[in-house]
DNA sequence: TGCCAAAATGTTAGCGCTATCATTAGCAGC
DNA sequence: GCTGCTAATGATAGCGCTAACATTTTGGCA
């Protein structure tokens, strides 16, 4: 297995396997009578190419209807103008606001993004990051701070800008944009104790930032008197219907439920809405929260106390962050609290 | 300027270009004792590499910690294995349930979903079309079929699959997978006239679907006896707000008014939150209805009567059309036609 | 044993672009 | 006229992989 002999060279010329209806760099070159790095250079760097030439060159590339291959090109620099982003879910959820703030930031500087969602899953966040590495991205967007060994080793190995988001806590891979989940579940426990609530319950999904909500949460309970906390954990993800179900099973184990935080402003919704239908008064018999502070929140009846988050922001600041960073413009920090807020309204 | 004395031949070999840190196909190669092709089928035809070759290879791969260069891969075989998506906004809307659809029936065959929003600008979208076919995606999905005659000479030369989604009306570029937003609108407003209203309202945005839904919706009143519609048609996206401001407006204009068609439950659940704070009673005072039937739509206070249609399966299908499509099975048709319903709840 | 098709593996030449360095043109200053 | 600089343009060699074709090995069978 390990000799070989060599085979002998083939004699005739290979049929070229290009897409044949495609336009190459070399037409526009040929039209305009310059050479391909004129063509490049006026695509990529017009500033370095007399105005003369570059209106000739400019022309003939709308004649031949020339769209350049960005794979050939990234190939050849390394740079690919590609983001990725991956969420837990695309699903009607929080996150999209903050896909939105990152399409839009990285819109402005011509880099696209590549979307992937792992549904909590860490080993469909590593396929999909090894893919997306493959793919030579120029940077990863992260949604959390709790990724596999592998994942992490390959994401410190890469190079590459890497933005955790949604979470502070931990040292971070790279750098990081969110605020600390811990935090707001704590500051949420210390105002509705403040309200005088004693009998609490938390809703969330399995999965870290409730879990660290729900870990601030218990905190702040702990440090009061006479307060007991009951966590439902779902596994299912948010929706109206969970909240639904949830508030009906603590009500029927917990009679005496004083007050409701909802990891999640649907689930808090659909709770909401479910006490209307049965008569129950909030805040009076019951008080309830929820978490992102999404637009409903302020229109429901009673309108929804929440914790504010920023979701659009992250986006923004993390696309702002990458393309700071690959521009080569130096950063003052690569760790970006944008904080949380209570927003109180009628509900708790 | 044509003619041009040749440069002579340069001498010094050139440094390698290549991110140092990354290994390649040949690093395999080379510990496992074969030749790049065999490395590059047991990634991508494994079944053609005989089972102790595959073994040891695969044994390589992890060994040097290999990630294939797909970008290279790209360039050489002319496939991406991306598929790109526009959608008008990614704001808390109707279209992240047709990404979902999307990106996890792409997933199922190692397809990524490249992203692009377009707020409802053709220009945008002309762009984002440029950059992506640039980009070589294996195929491209759309929302709806209105787009600038740029946009639509340049897909049709790019002689990839194009599906365009969210509505069926006209032929099509190459393929449709929605419904008739016209028939939909028509079937509203039949449903709501055969309910005995006789003023009616839309409230939409300035967006070709939306217009659609409003043109059958003016049809059926025109078919039936004393009927009359009033249109708002917003410049700004769906959202709550604009819903409540939507009713506070029309109902200041026209106090007879009997029934109101909104373009989108985010709109409709804007306007119920808000009879409800003036004491409007839905569906006695005012009728509302939806469109989309969006999870809240079912949990709302009273329940919203809504437009069923198939976000998530628009995704699903088209996607499957696309990969079908890309692995060449023929299919039977390229129109697909998911229909709609019409959710009769309380609120009208 | 020898023959032949099928399976396994290999060699070569690009894919279409950009990095690198080389060359030429243009021009000020002496 | 010559030097030395900058601006403009060009020639070449890859980037890391796969298509296309070539060759070798394998295994069944006469």
């Amino acid at each position: 297995m390990s000799t070989r002999p060599s085979a002998a060279a083939p004699v005739t010329p290979r049929t070229r396997r290009s897409n044949a209806s495609s336009r190459r760099m070399e037409d526009v070159a040929q039209l305009a009578q310059v050479s391909l790095i004129t063509v490049s250079r006026v695509i990529n760097q017009p500033e370095k190419v007399s105005p003369s030439t570059r209106k000739r060159v400019e022309q003939a590339i709308r004649t031949v209807g020339y769209v350049p291959n960005l794979v050939a090109g990234s190939l050849a620099s390394n740079k690919s103008k590609i983001v990725a982003a991956l969420v837990p879910t695309l699903d009607r959820s929080v996150f999209s606001g903050t896909l939105r703030g990152l399409s839009d930031r990285l819109a402005l500087d011509g880099y696209q993004l590549l979307l992937g969602s792992t549904g909590y899953s860490q080993h469909v966040e590593e396929q999909l990051v090894t893919a997306f590495l493959g793919r030579r991205v120029d940077a990863l967007v992260l949604t959390g701070v709790s990724h596999s060994p592998k994942t992490r080793r390959m994401l410190k190995d890469a190079g590459i800008p890497v933005v955790e988001t949604w979470e502070m806590a931990g040292r971070g891979l790279d750098a990081l944009v969110g605020f600390s989940n811990r935090d707001a579940g704590k500051a949420m426990g210390e105002y509705l104790i403040s309200r005088g609530h004693r009998v609490l319950a938390y809703v969330g999904g399995q999965e870290p930032r409730s879990e660290a909500r729900l870990q601030g949460f218990e905190q702040a309970a702990q440090r009061a008197q006479h307060v007991t906390v009951h966590a439902l954990m779902l596994n299912q993800s948010a929706s109206y219907a969970a909240g639904r179900q949830a508030l009906v099973e603590l009500l029927a184990s917990h009679p005496r439920l004083d007050a409701l935080f909802f990891s999640n402003d649907a689930l808090a919704v659909g709770a909401l809405m479910e006490c209307q239908r049965r008569g129950i008064r909030v805040p009076h018999d019951l008080a309830i929260a929820g978490f992102a502070n999404l637009d409903i929140a302020e229109e429901m009846v009673p309108a929804l106390t929440t914790v504010q988050v920023e979701a659009t922001a992250m986006g923004t600041c993390a696309a702002d962050l990458i393309v700071k960073r690959l521009s080569g413009v130096p950063l003052p920090s690569n760790r970006i609290d944008l904080g949380f807020s209570i927003v109180v309204r009628d509900s708790a």
